[in-house]
DNA sequence: GGAACCCTTGCACACGGTTGCAAAGACAGA
DNA sequence: TCTGTCTTTGCAACCGTGTGCAAGGGTTCC
């Protein structure tokens, strides 16, 4: 049943200030021809009457609503809380409003998701995980909506797509754990295959391959602290156990470990090295001090935002992939010290 | 400037059906007057051309836009994530949408975060921190919206109130203190001073009050992780020093448990007992193993969205107030046995 | 004084839906 | 066949806004 809401319009605070309707959506439009006076009339009487531009109806005739999707799952978690936060933050900074919506693990959810940002008539979706089914994809394109996958590495065309460098870190860690004197690698892995954790994955092997040295792959699960801990288990009782492990994102490292430390008692980064991804919040936190790689969620949601301001024409001018540097946290879960200038004059703040 | 977006609407589908516009619209409207032949026919049309409903005009004339707002700051904290992801889920399941607003401490952002609700003709609000102006939110009531406090503790009549039991979840702390043996007890706070941080504390010195044990109480900075560290530092250093100390949440109790073994080099339990409040994730991490109090987030949000749903006249009868309890969760940061059989089962399980 | 110009204002239509109302069609019963 | 009832359908009005267009009024310049 339609509730007995009574909003106040424009028509109403136009008689109240003697003018036309028009006039009242002009005193309220950045821009438009009206004299000091009426607007200054209108805005009283707005004020008066607790009027509120609708911004339903001017969506509607504008094309335009401001609306900004966030669409992703497990929402809860550190890292993509934190993304949840910058997205919104940078939509209102940027005068649009997000709305988020949650999927679960699968693509149809995400395409839901993007069905609902049609309904919305959302001027643009950024999409924090899985891959929605390419003709939604289209059909959003066609319609206007802009939209931002963020660490998906499609190469579908339309969409602004913003990487990190995931290779140029899985590299960075391997000197890292070179430099600390391991030779022992090994790589731990959730079971979610998403582009970003298989590009680290890859890069990392990559590295070892070119210098020739083994890497034990572990996967398991989802890409929880629970993981971290069942995949140390695996790893920390193999015949041979590693003494470096590059953790695919750090809420797999806190578990890694945790259960290193706790259930089998091992010392770290003496008896054994760690990396993680991502940068959490908790990876600071002293009981982990963990060695990471830091998304730069502020700015891939400066970037994201920029992108969006440019007119349509605009951005399919520019280059349609943005790659960011997921710099290096040196922290105190790989022995030595910190490779780069930079990273020491960081870690030297920090400590 | 207008971007060139073609949206199909309902009359190209009615065209291309060979029927008349308000066709399509009942053919999407659950329990409209439409003949089965018609609506195939017209969803037919609508597939085809990737036709949806345009929601924004759909809550201009049905007053309802099932939009929900969202309103809170420090999104990015994990007992706030885990709260914003329980909403938006919550909010899918009753088939509307939410749309989340960043605050920054002040209630005037928050009163900007109602008055963006308002422009968007959200059905409802739901504030999880910060109080809006009084003003605002009567607006907001006369203007059919709905409005949840939650943790917010106010006297306002109008919107549903949700808040903890925090006074009893003080009174068990303590008496667990109690029979761990501990005498010298303190509350470590921020000062953010939000209701529910204010009636934890004085819910435990009410409750140690009541059996003639003192309390030091620290307070300082935001409620967050680094806070926790320098109430430790503080209340460890001081002439007596505390054996038992109930932090007003667990990212205060997990600063504080990293300096007290890290920094003074305490043995928790044993020198030292600790308890949290909200049960965030980390808290069950084994380098924390926090004994804590959780925040029911799940049945906290279907509360709220069950209020929701009632229609306007019966929430105005229910009483606009929910209180529910906090559960101790025990885990291994006081020492003994957990209180009661329910908390000792919970705990054998987790173990 | 008149022409040219600019600023301001109101009218009317468009945006894309929903829905009350009446008409049309289908069907049963007398 | 006529009447009454029920279902389905289209018309038209409405939701609240933005804006092109033309008209009105004031100022400037010749």
């Amino acid at each position: 049943m339609p509730p007995p809401r009574k909003f106040v319009s424009a028509r109403e605070v136009a008689e109240r200030a003697g003018v036309s309707r028009s006039a009242v959506s002009r005193a309220f439009t950045p821009g438009a021809s009206v004299s000091e006076d009426t607007r200054r009339r209108v805005l009283e009487a707005a004020t008066a009457l607790g009027y509120h531009v609708n911004h339903l109806a001017r969506g509607l005739s504008l094309k335009e609503s401001g609306i900004v999707c966030l669409v992703g799952s497990e929402l809860g978690t550190p890292y993509r809380a934190s993304l949840v936060k910058a997205m919104t933050q940078a939509a209102q900074d940027a005068g649009k409003v997000a709305m988020v919506i949650n999927t679960d693990r699968s693509d149809e959810s995400v395409s839901a998701a993007l069905r609902q940002a049609l309904h919305y008539r959302a001027d643009a979706s950024i999409i924090l995980s899985g891959m929605p089914d390419k003709s939604i994809t289209r059909l959003c394109l066609e319609n206007g909506q802009r939209i931002v996958l963020i660490n998906r590495d499609d190469d579908q065309d339309g969409p602004l797509r913003i990487n990190l460098r995931d290779g140029e870190a899985a590299r960075c860690a391997l000197t890292a754990f070179l430099r600390a004197g391991c030779r022992r690698l090994a790589f731990a892995n959730s079971e979610a295959g998403t582009p970003s954790l298989m590009a680290r994955e890859r890069g990392f092997l990559a590295a070892a391959a070119a210098i020739g040295l083994p890497v034990t792959v572990e996967r398991f699960g989802p890409s929880v602290y629970e993981s971290g801990r069942e995949l140390a288990r695996r790893l920390l009782t193999a015949r041979v156990r590693p003494d470096a492990v590059f953790c695919a994102t750090d809420l797999i490292a806190c578990g890694f470990l945790d259960a290193a430390r706790h259930e089998f008692g091992l010392a770290v980064p003496e008896d054994l090295c760690v990396t993680g991804f991502d940068d959490i919040e908790q990876a600071s936190w002293s009981s982990y001090s963990l060695t990471t790689f830091a998304q730069p969620v502020a700015e891939i949601a400066r970037e994201a935002f920029a992108w969006l301001r440019l007119a349509p024409e605009e951005a399919a001018r520019r280059p349609a992939a943005v790659e960011l540097e997921a710099r290096m946290v040196w922290r105190r879960t790989v022995r030595g010290r910190p490779p780069a200038a930079r990273a020491a004059a960081r870690a030297a703040v920090e400590a």
